[in-house]
DNA sequence: TATGAATGAGTCTTCATTCAT
DNA sequence: CATGAATGAAGACTCATTCAT
């Protein structure tokens, strides 16, 4: 009743620890995004939290286990948020909707996510790889690549997909378009779309492409928020 | 005639200088892709070059103009040759098929190129982010959103696109499916797509998204390779 | 009446701290025995004991104190034990004998003291050494000298012999049989042996060296224990 | 013809090298003698040697290493001179009168390795035990064993020693006594034996004990130097 | 009585960089 | 042209110690 959330096991939930925990917690992903996490030094995470390099090494033992924190309590939850609604009996257009739109809500709170998820999981020899992997619902991914070759054999879906590449079409458009909104601003000198924005973009762009017919009926949705 | 001539002022081009800088310019293109330019030290490029430390620092002086160098001699050629053949009268979909076909030919050729591509230069705080930034072709991106813009205003392209942010719709999906081949095998426990997949899965959702129709024949086109 | 008041003053005796403080006392002399007293952090001797590294401080304040405390409460009572009963009038070998079977006796319960003695006592810089010279008794280690001098004088004892030197003789093989016997089984690949053959071939060496007469008489002798 | 000497692989014997290299070395050993071996720090080194931590870590790259030069080139050596002259045929107590004597000769140039030995070598825990075990002469140690086996079984011999422990007494009173000479002069408050007087007091006592007869003449032999 | 939080000083180690050769 | 030697600055991490509770 009290609220012990994240519950890391161990260590009682004082509020004034969780403070200093999370802090630091935060401090290090706004640091991952931009620097990277090899070129995220304790120092730089501690300045920027207010606190020691030593508290980092309190809380957290060492990098590893930083990046342990780091990717079973901010990423792994959204990656559940994310893919748990997805269902097997679900349309293609359906499934990606859903994840565009969910993904979008949970980056939206943790704006560090996209360039960490471009910088450290996809690319080989990302640090994070391996953690995030062991972390990814394959099943509910192979749903994705299920339904569109089902769209594809029924002569629904464009032939010229990938099933197995739409996963990764549709996750990482979202990252790459969120971690550039500010660098489309710097080129087009002008301010960047917002989040809505964005979604109609990408679930346009998978869902029609260039293409102008029914796209527009299909994507055009309330958002039920 | 083309005249490659960087000139390093006060350095004679003698081929066996050549061979070890341009050795240690690609042990250094290679690493940056894996370990990203920040953990990659001097010592590592040299030891992968079989060359010594010192030697890096007597081609290239300090890290930024290793940078330098990487920007202008292997990244430059390949955004000029992506972008020179681009039209102010070129169609949207024509544009979008000959921008994805030359990368991934480009890219083909160096490997290395997605990885740091997400890593450096999309990202905030990406080490090769301003230096890439002076030699994008402005004119030439903008050409493709104006295109797109345009085909939207005569209703011939799909209204919930933001015409800005297809350039790096385009643009990030090629570097992400290179980038990301490799990750897909391990989780569909099967052998990537090739080159040729990737560029009709790529071009397929660019110009048609999920839908069937017309995306056939739009998108398929005998390569004049 | 005995009044094992080592008088920390300030902290009532009470049975529940003694427990605990006997705890830490026990896991830094085993942990000091291993890894010397340098090499042993107050974590280890807490981790050890099954307390927290604070409690460490708690009864013992700093390293010093806890050094002091080894000293005074676990050195100090072996070295009376073991020196006491020496008396002016006693023939050397008489000395030696005792002197020998009391160390083995007290060290019998205390493993950890060849290693540490060796470590921290006898070498520069040892971490015990000034301690536990305030306790040496150097009275009665001269009677020894004293009488292995008397011997020769009345050239009843090895000319060879530096009277000084036989304390240090006497205690360093006991000290160095004790710590090494478990090296000596790696060496010979059998098992150790024990303690009464340790004392008879301490003692022995010490009487009569290689020598085979009158040796077997003067040490074959009754433990009347 | 130039005396390449030590001949460490990879490495050019430039007598610059040499000579950070070496004081390098000596300082090490001579703190490890004071201080132990973990209590030594990489900073102590190099203020000892006039040159900076970061030299010790280029010349030796991480303690591990730097304790593998000490053991392969400083104690090795030792022990392959003093163990290489011992032949089966030898008697016990000419082994022991030779080994007592070669070990003296070689310690007089390092005094550094007794109180290392005693620490580092004989102390379970000690952080070359391993390192020097690889060295251990164990044939010629067991030849001293049998020889005194063979002595005891024609009743030449004292029974009551036995004869595995001898090699750990011998070589163990040389190192105890060279190790201790300055606690001796300040317990006895006079100036210590000098290395003579400990060869006469150590071989005296192996092998003769305190025992009058004999020992004189069996001990008492001019030194050949 | 007992302990978790917090930290400054210090450890080993790495690295880019300089320099003499 | 090439490199081994050398180093200052900085990195991660450790630890004894303090303090509030």
């Amino acid at each position: 009743m009290t609220g012990k959330a994240t519950g890391r096991p161990g260590r009682p939930a004082a509020s004034l620890e969780r403070d200093a925990r999370d802090l630091l917690l935060a401090a290090a992903t706004d640091l991952f995004a931009v620097h990277g996490v090899a070129a995220t030094t304790f120092a730089m995470i501690a300045k920027r939290a207010g606190l020691t390099p030593a508290m980092v090494h309190y809380y957290f033992i060492d990098r590893g286990q930083l990046l342990d924190a780091v990717v079973e309590e901010r990423i792994a939850p959204l990656i559940v948020s994310v893919w748990g609604p997805v269902n097997a009996s679900d349309a293609p257009a359906e499934i990606i909707r859903g994840v565009v739109e969910r993904m979008l809500a949970g980056i939206e709170q943790m704006l560090w996510i996209p360039s960490t998820w471009m910088r450290e999981v996809l690319n080989e020899g990302g640090l994070l790889r391996s953690r995030v992997f062991l972390h990814l619902p394959f099943n509910k991914l192979k749903l994705l690549g299920k339904s569109v070759a089902g769209g594809q054999a029924r002569k629904a879906i464009n032939p010229n997909l990938d099933p197995g590449l739409i996963v990764f079409s549709t996750i990482g458009l979202v990252m790459l378009h969120v971690a550039t909104v500010r660098f489309w601003a710097e080129i087009f000198e002008s301010k960047p779309p917002n989040i809505e924005a964005l979604r109609l973009h990408i679930t346009g762009l998978l869902l029609n492409g260039l293409q102008p017919e029914a796209s527009a009926r299909s994507v055009q949705r309330t958002r039920n928020k």
